[in-house]
DNA sequence: TCTGGGGTCCTAGGACCC
DNA sequence: TCTGGGGTCCTAGGACCC
């Protein structure tokens, strides 16, 4: 047996804004999806304007006037710096630690502690990254992963932001503790749990688990083990990507073969970028185009297809031959897209790669590709891109109400004094 | 009027997560 | 003109093998 606890930043994006910009703070605050389609997060005081998540943008526009909320469009680069900031403080602070998202982290400790002790230890973390990173945090305590995530949510309406499952309180807790809200549970099996009586977390727990075995698989029969209290969820390695992928849906309606092709170039850089960081090779790459509907009430049309490679690769330029081959294929000029992506499939790890007898790899590519990649660590994600990428693109979605690339931009620095 | 048993690999689809 | 994007795991069924 062990402790686990779930620590998740609070309203993690929305407090990302709010650590530059402290005047935000007591103000409501949403952030918006790219392409400023919808909210994907909200700070307190934006949730209690009834502000739902993933509300579309322009059906809040009205209220936000009036309301005076603050608006941010996404920020992934300062979420994802403020992010890996707060898992080194926790990698110092926790014997081990799994990174589950961008805001959440399990850590485990030994049993050993006492329920006082292992509170205390939560309270200095917690202490910490709000002094340190500047960010609000929460933390559930308890001897399994799914009971610490359910902790987190009662720890989320504490004042403290802490809450311990201690086996006396744990079938008053769990009581207390709908279903659906269940870690693993989602709307569909819900449900089907409704259909057999299970309201609550307890009312799950205290089911037979060879029965539940029967009707949800092995994953329905472990939650009802760690809700018992009996761990089967271990903290897992970070493991490399089976898949990378990367997809924007458009500013505006594209019609044009060649804003497909520079936006689908754009995002197979992207993704090889990100493959040769993990130094995998893909085996195979999926190109997809999503076209809106003649019909207003239909759904939207997808046209994809996967083009297998002989060799593994890592190499940008060959991908995007690939990808402008199967858009040659796929287009067609009566069409009106909306969206397309890439995604790389069947990676391998670099060093398992085997050559094809008759297929020649170019070894000054690689060598390109690695001068790419340090020359836009250096001096900026896209100081040096492919000319497929194009120079100015039409098809960018919106983003007009970014805040600052404050820890990953020179030129975007806080500023105290003018 | 009648034919085993055990195993692997692959794929599609379903469900979930943040 | 109006709604994001990126992942994972599990299962069932088919193909194929010995």
């Amino acid at each position: 047996m062990s402790w686990f606890i779930l620590i998740d930043c609070n309203n993690f994006y929305a407090s990302c804004e709010r650590v530059f910009n402290p005047r935000l703070e007591g103000r409501p605050l949403v952030v918006l999806s790219n392409n400023d389609g919808c909210v994907i997060a909200r700070s307190q005081e934006a949730k209690q304007l009834g502000i739902k998540m993933g509300e579309p943008y322009f059906k809040i526009k009205n209220l936000c006037g009036y309301r005076q909320v603050a608006i941010y469009s996404s920020n992934y680069a300062l979420y994802g710096d403020l992010s890996q900031r707060v898992m080194d403080i926790l990698s110092e602070m926790a014997p081990e630690l799994e990174v589950y998202s961008i805001d959440e982290a399990f850590l485990k400790f030994p049993d050993h502690l006492s329920g006082e002790q292992i509170s205390q230890i939560a309270l200095e973390i917690q202490q910490r990254i709000r002094k340190w990173v500047g960010l609000p945090t929460s933390l559930g305590i308890a001897s399994t992963k799914t009971l610490a995530k359910a902790a987190n949510a009662f720890a989320k309406k504490n004042r403290t932001g802490i809450f311990l499952f201690e086996p006396p309180h744990l079938q008053e807790n769990l009581e207390n503790f709908p279903i659906g809200d269940v870690w693993g549970i989602g709307s569909r099996l819900q449900e089907k749990l409704h259909s057999l009586g299970v309201r609550t977390a307890w009312d799950f727990s205290q089911k037979d688990p060879q029965q539940i075995r029967r009707k949800m698989g092995v994953v329905g029969e472990r939650m009802v083990w760690e809700l018992r209290g009996v761990s089967c969820l271990f903290l897992e390695a970070p493991t490399s990507k089976k898949s990378i992928a990367c997809s924007r849906s458009f500013g505006k309606p594209v019609t044009a073969k060649e804003e497909l092709a520079e936006a689908l170039s754009t995002f197979t850089a992207t993704v090889c970028r990100k493959l040769r960081r993990q130094a995998h090779g893909a085996q195979a790459v999926c190109i997809y185009l999503e076209a809106f509907s003649s019909d207003r009430l239909a759904a939207n049309r997808y046209f994809s297809t996967v083009i297998r490679f002989p060799v593994a690769t890592q190499d940008t330029t060959y991908v995007i031959q690939a990808a402008k081959h199967a858009l040659e294929n796929l287009y067609r000029s009566n069409e009106v897209y909306k969206k397309c992506g890439v995604i790389l499939l069947d990676l391998l790890p670099a060093q398992t790669i085997v050559p094809d007898l008759f297929f020649e790899e170019n070894p000054k590519k690689m060598a390109l590709m690695h001068v790419v990649d340090s020359l836009n660590t250096h001096f900026g994600k896209n100081a040096l891109f492919f000319g497929a990428m194009g120079v100015s693109p039409k098809w960018k979605g919106r983003s007009e109400r970014c805040s600052n690339h404050y820890t990953t931009d020179w030129n975007e620095l806080a500023l105290v004094k003018a």
